[in-house]
Formats: C-alpha cells, sequence, structure tokens
RNA sequence: GGAGGAGUUCCCGAGUGGUCAAAGGGAGCAGACUGUAAAUCUGCCGGCGUAGGCCUUCGGAGGUUCGAAUCCUCCCUCCUCCA
C-alpha cells in the first residue's frame, strides 16, 4: 500500500511545481487505493484560441499520466469562462471572443486534446452547462463568499490596481467561476500552470463552502517559448503547435536555445528525473553533443504527438536538409503558366516572388543580392537574369538554407 | 458629467517644420561560422524601377506652408484622474 502510494507519487511529482498540499494528496491517493475508487483529477481549458501548442499539453501530458495510474480525467472545456477571458498573468483586459468563435476552438480543442489525452478514459464537460443557468441571486451569493482584499493579494490584481492599469468586475468573477467549475464537478485535484495558483486555490476554498472535500492544486511551470525567452504563446508567435507536421517540429525544436533543452526535456516528454538528470551531465561533461540530444529529444516529442515512423522521416529530412545540404523528397511545386513567361524566358526576380519565396520583387533582388538563391546548382548573382523556360523546367529553386520549390512550367 | 494624456513603419519606441522611408531595440530574412534552424559575428529589413528616380506610410478627414509625422481645425479610438 504505501509502496503503491509512493510509486503513484513519484511519477505524479514528475516536473511539477508545486502541490497544495502534498500531504492531503496522500491522504487522497490512499483513499483511492483503499476503496478503489479513482481521484477525479480536473483540467479546465478555454477555447480561446483555435489550436494547442506544446504550453498547453505539458499539464495535458500530467493529466495523461493520472490517467495512466488509473484515475479520471475531467477536462473542463471552458465555453463560458472563455467569454470572460482569463486575467491570469495579463496586464491589459482580454478581448472577448463570440460564442460562435469559442464554439469553434472547442471542436478543435477536443481533437488536439486527445493526441495526447486517452479518450476512453476521459469525462468532458462544458461549464455552460452549469454556470449558464446561474441566476444572478446565485452570482451574489458566489460572490460574498470573496473579499476584494483577498482578490487583490493577488499578484497580477496587485500590480494592475497599483498601477493604475484597470481591471474589470468581470475578471473578478473569473477566479470564482473557474471555483465553481470545481464544486460542480466534485474535484479532488486541479491542474493548472503556475500562473493558476490562484485560481485553483479559490476553488479550494469554494469547495469547502460547499461542504467539498477541498481538491489539491497541482502546478506545473510555464513552458518557455521556442525564443527561449518569453512563455510560449499563439500571440509571440513562439510557439510549436501540436498538429504542425513532424519536419516542421523536427525544425523547430532545433532551433530552440541549448539552454532550454532539458526544460523541455522535463516538461514535455515523460522521461524520469534520473534519466534527464543523466542527460543534462552527460552534455556538461561533454560527454554528449547537445545537438544529439537535441534531436532525441524533437523525437520524443514527435513520438508522443504522432508516432515513431514519422519522427525517424523527420530526422532524415533534417538531415537531408542541413547535413546534406540537399533538397527535402518532398517539395511544394510551383506552376508556371503563360502570363509570366515571355519568349521562352521568365525574369528571376519574378519568379521569386511567383512561388512564393519572396514577398516583393525589392525583397527578391536583395536575397538574390545576398548569394542566398539557386535555381538547381547554380547559385544566381545577377538580379537582371533571364532564364529559359526550358533550362528550369523540373528544376528547384531555393532561397536560403531551406525554402525550395519545384518548378513545373504549364504549356 | 468635468479635467488631462496618448495614438509612429510587424512589435516596442525615438522623433516637434526641411538633412525623414523616419534613430534605437526586438522579431523576421539572408551570409559566415558551428554541434543544430543554438550561440556569435555581418548584412538586409515599405513598394515600384537595371539605374537616375518615383510612389505610398507616422489614428481619420480637412487646412496653413515653397515644404508637415511634426503647426491649426474637426472627428475617431484608447488611457488616467476628479465626481
Amino acid at each position: 500500500m504505501e509502496r503503491d502510494i509512493e510509486k503513484q507519487l513519484k511519477v505524479i511529482l514528475q516536473g511539477t511545481e508545486d502541490v497544495l498540499l502534498l500531504d492531503e494528496l496522500k491522504e487522497k491517493l490512499r483513499e483511492s487505493i483503499d476503496k478503489k475508487k479513482p481521484l477525479r483529477v480536473k483540467l479546465g481549458l478555454d477555447p480561446t484560441a483555435p489550436d494547442i501548442h506544446l504550453g498547453h499539453t505539458v499539464v495535458l501530458n500530467k493529466l495523461r499520466q493520472f490517467q495512466d495510474l488509473g484515475h479520471k480525467a475531467i477536462l473542463i472545456i471552458g465555453d463560458y469562462t472563455a467569454r470572460i477571458g482569463d486575467p491570469s498573468g495579463r496586464s491589459t483586459i482580454r478581448p472577448r471572443l463570440s460564442a460562435g468563435e469559442i464554439k469553434e476552438n472547442a471542436k478543435t480543442y477536443m481533437e488536439q486534446a486527445f493526441k495526447i489525452l486517452d479518450p476512453e478514459r476521459t469525462e468532458i464537460v462544458e461549464n455552460s452547462r452549469w454556470l449558464g443557468s446561474l441566476k444572478l441571486e446565485d452570482i451574489l451569493s458566489l460572490t460574498s463568499k470573496f473579499t476584494v482584499a483577498r482578490m487583490l493579494e493577488r499578484e497580477d490584481f496587485k500590480k494592475r490596481f497599483q498601477g493604475n492599469i484597470p481591471i474589470t468586475l468581470m475578471e473578478f468573477l473569473y477566479p470564482i467561476m473557474q471555483a465553481y467549475d470545481s464544486v460542480a464537478i466534485k474535484a479532488d485535484v486541479e491542474l493548472g500552470g503556475t500562473d493558476q495558483r490562484f485560481n485553483l486555490l479559490m476553488g479550494r476554498e469554494l469547495q469547502k463552502e460547499f461542504s467539498q472535500p477541498p481538491q489539491t492544486a497541482i502546478t506545473m511551470p510555464i513552458l518557455v517559448g521556442i525564443d527561449g525567452v518569453e512563455k510560449m504563446s499563439k500571440s509571440l508567435g513562439n510557439y510549436i503547435g501540436v498538429t504542425e507536421p513532424p519536419e516542421e517540429i523536427f525544425g523547430k525544436i532545433m532551433s530552440i536555445p541549448d539552454n532550454i533543452m532539458i526544460d523541455y526535456y522535463k516538461l514535455l516528454t515523460r522521461l524520469s528525473n534520473e534519466e534527464i538528470k543523466k542527460i543534462e551531465c552527460e552534455i556538461k561533461e561533454g560527454k554528449l553533443n547537445p545537438s544529439i540530444a537535441k534531436r532525441n529529444l524533437a523525437k520524443i516529442i514527435i513520438e508522443n504527438l504522432y508516432n515513431k515512423d514519422d519522427a525517424e522521416k523527420a530526422e532524415q529530412t533534417f538531415n537531408r536538409i542541413f547535413k546534406q545540404k540537399k533538397a527535402p523528397d518532398e517539395v511544394k511545386e510551383c506552376v508556371l503558366s503563360g502570363k509570366d513567361i515571355k519568349d521562352g524566358k521568365i525574369w528571376i526576380v519574378k519568379l521569386l516572388v511567383d512561388s512564393g519565396l519572396a514577398d516583393s520583387n525589392s525583397q527578391a533582388r536583395r536575397l538574390i543580392e545576398q548569394g542566398a538563391v539557386k535555381v538547381g546548382e547554380d547559385k544566381i548573382e545577377n538580379p537582371n537574369l533571364e532564364l529559359n523556360i526550358e533550362d528550369i523546367d523540373q528544376k528547384i529553386i531555393q532561397k536560403g538554407k531551406r525554402h525550395f520549390r519545384k518548378i513545373l512550367i504549364q504549356r
């Protein structure tokens, strides 16, 4: 029994930032094992954007681990809360979304979340189910349980308040609604990023008000984006989407700064602490080449989202392009038709723009001047060059290291 | 309701009558190098033109002026303070 608890704990605690409270969690596990009753583990996702990225998967992975330990995952689609917008970590008010947008987003969210979760052991609920039917009376009753001072204890609210940056009353309501979700589904555990700490704690408090045992709050570190600086987010453009093609993911992982690699290992793979420590040490001692470690990381991540084959292929493509400096097997095609061809010739600048390799003539010209353009094996140096279409049919045109187009002439 | 402040090129941000397509930083792209699309260094970074040059841009619309991102008028948006 004790060993069982320890075993589960080890998995659960992997990579976590904080557990409130750990002793409570142990008790819950004990009871769960004792009565063979799985824990109800809550994760709320607000469908505020159509795609999920690796940042979201940190917490999804944790939920998956709970599932693998036999617990029940309860995924709350925050279709109602999305309309308010979580103020966590924000310095400004969020733009509000329409019901239609939210519905669309929720759909893709689900599909993508199941790249990680086991659908068999997941319960999905939309929080509009209970939040939507609350009456003003109910809301008054809920809000009466919390004080303004308590709200302002929260770091981001405090900062905004002190910095004279507006906070709407609606935003104050957000944590309360999220807390109410926990009451509604009787959560034993709630997962979230560290920025969710306050919201998770509110859940505990509200559950107590409703005479429920308070949920254990487990927070996961926030994943830093591929720029290595800001947190991963779509709006900052430093993200890797879970639906991106394997080759793209591979490349993006290879482009993360070395110094965040270990964090990625910790948060995006299910390797044990020991295994990760080992990798870290070997890199430090010079036994393991960081680029190899990064390759492995990329493969593990792709394997989780796709499968082993795709991971292998992605690596091969990468090798082809960067090691052998060759075009990949599959190259986007660019079909040229009559209108840009004059007397059987086409201007190189035009070709670059038409194929989408350059945004404008000026840019294309600059690229050529910088020696970034190749047609077939030949580097192009003259921006005024006119190419015979006979010579370039089926050839590959390349911009920089990694952008290729195969030319097809349509007659 | 009253008073004040702000809106600049993808983002941040400098710029208060000509030398402004607009400093600086970031992002992006390219080149060199490498262990990688890391790091570092260098270049490019509104559009059109082979080029001289031309065109469009500084919240919007007008106006003053030989000339405006910069001055004036009106409008729009955002923010702060007082109530």
